[in-house]
DNA sequence: CAGTGGTCTAGACCACTGA
DNA sequence: CAGTGGTCTAGACCACTGA
């Protein structure tokens, strides 16, 4: 077996996907609620309460910390937001099945994510222009069969190595100005986070093969392996964009941690 | 540009990792703190304070909708809690940057994963030995090198046809008998869950090719892409068990969505 | 200093479950 | 019915920030 190293980084490339830090440990860590939280937690990762085991009751806790039902009812709804228990009116609370093992991740600017990485980032415009929407296109983006669509291909380069080709399509009513940004200083990701910051999205990720276009404008073999993400994404119902984001397999990964 | 289909599946094969659902929307809509909530986060949405942007105080809102503070805070907690603002002592609250593109991603077991899509799922055995353990192996799995250390291969099937080829290695210490399991009837993530409930996990996803003999072993070319899986898993700072999934690209991928 | 968020108390009313 | 969790109130003390 080959074992990658999951928490370093390979060719000085990697790491697709940040993960947002957990809740701060340290602070306020002395507090009642946080006491009577870790004090459920630990009694869970020592195998007390195994899954669908019955745990103490609000009042049960109320007593033996000493404190305010307020307070317990924080931390056990806190537990219940990280899937570590399940709690059921007029039943009780309940140890959770594989809830652990949950991340939160979160989609970075490529470009914050390489100059984070200290390196350069620059992308190129192979394409920039409206097109008549597509059969297949139009149920996804939100436009209708033939009105004009925004379409965008731009790779982007980490220290000039090709790292990700992106091809976006966006719906125009969202983004009207959207053609006229310089796309080589303000990525598109960028661009859309200003223009609706809040969103939704559906996501695939999967290994597959670049079309002739893409291995081209990223140097790579048509059999090379990529990562593929392909994304929609929504903004009160409303579509706002939908991309394909294709990577080189050797040069790019997502990582992440899952922790309680 | 192809455009895979997010949401459906792919030759009745596909959706590796589930997404956890979202706070329901309806139970409680009509509470207060609900309420709040709510209307902080359309506005939001709606573009009324971009990010960094100050957001009305607690006090204020405690005015505005004639609720006790508690209300309110519980209200700001969640959406703190969900990164869609920032929480200053002694400033304010802000709106938030790229909070709301992040999702909660659980990890199942591939047996329920398949068996919820209807399908079969068997394995097949290929190795289950303890090995000395590697100078390469022995940080990541916490045992010394040259001690005795778990070793499985199994190659896991939808319908007959292999989705993944599971190779992995398991401390000892935490699951002394693991090589007693019989893995055609329970998976090994099944059965380290049983082991040790709550644990953490490291883990990076990547597309490449599969070795010689996992190619063999999954019926595939040496150079078809695949969706590879590594993940570490530690128990209160105990390593459990490091594990490589090997997916044929064409067979499965992982989909998921984002939600605010 | 006034204003902010962080946390807590000691009550309360309610809907729900199972005996 | 007693016990559970879901939610709220009207206060309180505190640490922190910037003027």
């Amino acid at each position: 077996m080959a074992i990658p190293d999951a928490t370093g980084t390979r060719n000085g490339i990697g790491i697709g996907i940040a993960i947002a830090p957990g809740p701060g440990a340290d602070p306020s860590a002395r507090a009642p609620y946080a006491r009577i939280k870790a004090f459920l937690k630990d009694g869970l990762a020592a195998g007390r309460w195994p899954p669908d085991a019955l745990m103490p009751s609000e009042s049960e806790l109320v007593a033996q910390f000493g404190v305010s039902r307020m307070t317990v009812t924080r931390a056990l709804r806190e537990l219940q937001g990280e899937g570590l228990v399940t709690r059921v009116q007029g039943l009780g609370t309940y140890a959770a099945h594989l809830a652990p093992v949950s991340s939160t991740i979160t989609i970075r600017d490529l470009h914050e994510e390489i100059t984070a990485r200290g390196h350069r980032h620059h992308a190129t415009v192979h394409l920039a222009r409206a097109e008549p929407c597509t059969d297949a296109l139009a149920p996804r983006i939100g436009v209708a069969v033939g009105a004009p669509v925004f379409h965008t291909l731009i790779v982007h380069h980490e220290n000039d190595v090709p790292l990700q080709c992106e091809d976006r399509y966006v719906n125009p009513a969202c983004a009207p100005e959207y053609l006229h940004t310089d796309f080589t200083r303000i990525t598109p990701t960028h661009y859309l986070l200003q223009v609706a910051p809040l969103w939704e999205a559906q996501y695939a990720i999967e290994s597959g093969n670049a079309t002739a276009q893409e291995a081209r404008l990223l140097g790579i073999g048509a059999r090379d392996p990529c990562l593929i993400i392909v994304r929609r994404t929504v903004n009160r119902d409303v579509p706002i964009t939908l991309v394909r984001l294709v990577h080189p397999g050797s040069r790019y990964r997502l990582e992440g941690q899952f922790s309680p």
